[in-house]
DNA sequence: TGCAGTGTGTGAAAAGTTTAACACATTGAC
DNA sequence: GTCAATGTGTTAAACTTTTCACACACTGCA
């Protein structure tokens, strides 16, 4: 089914395009070259279009992009075309932040339910989605369509429920725990969010600019 | 000062080596190979190897490495050695959800004050850390040491405050809002996290998964 | 319709990153 | 003290990513 692999290098410039093409789309602009997109984008001309060359010519000669085609068609790569369900296991902080942000749901992501063992917690309601607690997962999970999981609990807890939560089927997880998932060699996808090693990869580069 | 550029692939693989040692020396290992450690990991050796000697000759022929020895060495070079102080700007739901999350402290980080633009917020505490009103920001940045600053707010104030922030002598920033902040010609360093951007990720490695 | 100007797609060069290979310093068992 | 085993630091090769350069498709004005 598929064609080439495509870098994860590349993957990780997608969004960015993405964004910086529905801006452009807000300020009514309906070509731009690579060029002028590179100047905007701080990138080179030669990259964007390199990179949109692996999904294929968007472009045409003498004119650049159409920017609203090049805006779908990178949405239809991405995945946005489609709705994505999210459950939220961690109600604490994070994961109520998480549900609160409504920006998520423009792009198609759609938070349906947050889990927690505190059973203070149970019931209640953030913009309207609620808080189970984490022994109805399993019934959660047959009764309703979920596409990714958040984990947003501590990291002792993180990797067991992962496992648990690839034997109910889930296939994407969004891990904010700050360990290591042990279910790679499942069929599964991971995307790690790890807010201390940003952190520090930040107080390095502080110590580095003090230096230099 | 500096000696020679280190590039951002290694730095953003420090802060995982230190994870792993501190594991390593909660569970009383004293000494690893490279070899030991890259089971451990999921990454090559000769990687560990090469990134290590960026920074000097940490091991022994023969010996390996002493973990506490090099999990010190590591947190030395990502600065964690040093406080840093964080204020956060914007305190609604993860600009609260940062004040609240107590492990970043343990590596040096502390968040001394929250600013927002809501009346109703002002004098409020989270976890002892009050929330001042945004007007008070330049009073405080001259009365307290701040070392980084937080941006949790709406995109379409991120760009300007930050240009304030500067302007008071900020030169840290960790960036959630969902823009580039145009401040890189200047003698600061930013470190961005954007979630919606990591979502998309995610999702286009659901749909590669899939069609698989 | 013709023709200068624009600007993509692409193949090849340059730069950067990762992996392999190995000389030899150090360890530790006998 | 000797010597096989271990395991780093380091040089070189393989691979990946980025940048360059340009043929030529298309635009749009005259």
């Amino acid at each position: 089914m598929e064609q080439k692999e495509i870098s994860q290098a590349v993957i990780r410039r997608m969004p960015r395009y993405y964004r910086f093409l529905g801006e452009l789309l807000d300020e009514g602009v309906e070509r731009i070259s690579s060029n002028d997109l590179s100047n905007r984008m701080q990138v080179t001309a030669s990259q964007i279009r390199q990179d949109l060359n692996n999904f294929g010519g968007f472009g045409q000669q003498g004119y650049g992009y159409n920017v609203q085609f090049l805006y779908d068609e990178i949405g239809k790569i991405l995945g946005l075309n489609e709705k994505h369900n999210i459950i939220v296991i961690g109600a604490g902080n994070l994961g109520q932040a998480l549900a609160n942000y409504v920006k998520f749901e423009k792009l198609g992501f759609v938070i349906t339910a947050l889990f927690d063992v505190n059973p203070e917690l149970k019931g209640k309601k953030i913009r309207g989605i609620e808080i189970h607690m984490l022994d109805e997962l399993d019934e959660y999970c047959k009764d309703n369509p979920v596409d990714i999981a958040a984990l947003t609990m501590p990291k002792a807890e993180a990797d067991l429920t992962a496992q648990r939560l690839v034997g109910l089927g889930i296939k994407a997880f969004w891990n904010f725990a700050h360990v290591d998932l042990n279910i790679s060699d499942q069929d599964v996808v991971v995307e790690n969010v790890h807010l201390s090693e940003s952190l520090m990869q930040l107080s390095y580069n502080i110590v580095k600019n003090k230096n230099s």
